[in-house]
DNA sequence: GAGAAACCGGACCGCCCGGTCAACTTCGTG
DNA sequence: CACGAAGTTGACCGGGCGGTCCGGTTTCTC
């Protein structure tokens, strides 16, 4: 790859990132073309289709979760590493809200796999918490899996929010995770 | 208004509403009338703007929950009674999943006393909650408002899961919050 | 430094959207 | 039953979208 390509793709995926983030799915191909500073047919070069340039996108963005589920797993306290993981992912959902874009294209097979991998660094994570006896023993890797994404999500309907907000909902569902007082799941 | 128009306006509502469940906010007025059994200009006259007829959708569905906060607040065990609002709220998400829309055009002024009206009828049913020891100390109405929306977004994230999954998050969050091995919230 | 390959840009295409309008149909009243 | 008002319709408009394409430019290699 020349190198010229290569910066215009770094600023390419930036720029989409924000245009996604500010204006969701509906964000305009031209719209983040003129962000980077680049022209429409440059953003096509690097990605045949707009579902690719999402997808790209995803994809870090999974893989850097990937990565801080890899390191919490040699944590010593197993329930703070769980909540710490769970801390991770919401901080990056609340830099850019980009959740949309996971759920638009699952059908994509590089993201299947992502998927996947972000799922067995999960169990692994919540395995060792139900061991240890820092979550209740009926919770899962899956259950964690969907709601880590709830706290931002529930802190995004209020307008003028505290950009923190999202760390009282967390605390609450954690709370529900802990075997202190927990009523049998349906 | 004349009997066909009000026929009509009854059909164009259930259409659009099925319409905006399948293909989101992005659901064309052309499909929303060709599903109703009218003419595309027919929807404009019933309500002049895409927003306007939107606005009318969440109106509805806003107004049958307070009905259901009011009931329940005469209801015999004050916790029970929120966790059942708590269920209504989610039975009917479950059904057609709208919330997309309510997020969409919160501008609107009536939408906004709509909401006023659904987090006082809340504000009652946690506040008679609080005092019988059902929930901790620490949590709000607003809590409340917005944690019912989470249970049905997270089980919506599995493609292929069981219609009722919702049930088990609505489990696992209302015991986060019970007030027996709560921590403190920050 | 020169030629080839990779890359860039923006005019262009076909499509679909929300919204308008004037001709036509239906309703309900006296 | 007749007539005006209310309601209906689908062709039509301007605009924005994703995606294409080719002439001109930049980068790399020898």
């Amino acid at each position: 790859m020349r190198a010229d390509a290569a910066r215009n793709r770094r600023l390419l995926l930036a720029a989409a990132a924000d245009e996604f983030a500010e204006h969701g799915l509906g964000a305009s191909i031209a719209d983040i073309a003129k962000r980077a500073g680049i022209g429409k047919g440059t953003v096509f070069r690097h990605f045949a289709t707009k579902e690719d340039l999402v997808a790209a996108i995803v994809l870090d963005r999974i893989e850097a979760l990937v990565a801080a589920g890899d390191r919490l797993r040699q944590a010593g306290d197993a329930g703070a590493a769980l909540l710490e993981f769970m801390t991770v992912a919401a901080e990056q959902r609340q830099q850019r809200d980009l959740t949309f874009l996971h759920a638009a294209f699952d059908g994509h097979p590089e993201m299947a796999r992502m998927h996947a991998r972000l799922l067995a660094a999960i169990d692994a994570l919540v395995a060792r918490a139900r061991a240890h006896g820092a979550v209740r023993p009926d919770v899962t890797g899956t259950d964690v899996f969907l709601l880590m994404c709830a706290p931002n999500h529930v802190a995004e309907m209020v307008p003028d929010a505290p950009p923190d907000l999202w760390r009282r909902y967390l605390a609450i569902i954690f709370d529900g995770l802990r075997p202190e007082g927990a009523h049998p799941l349906p």
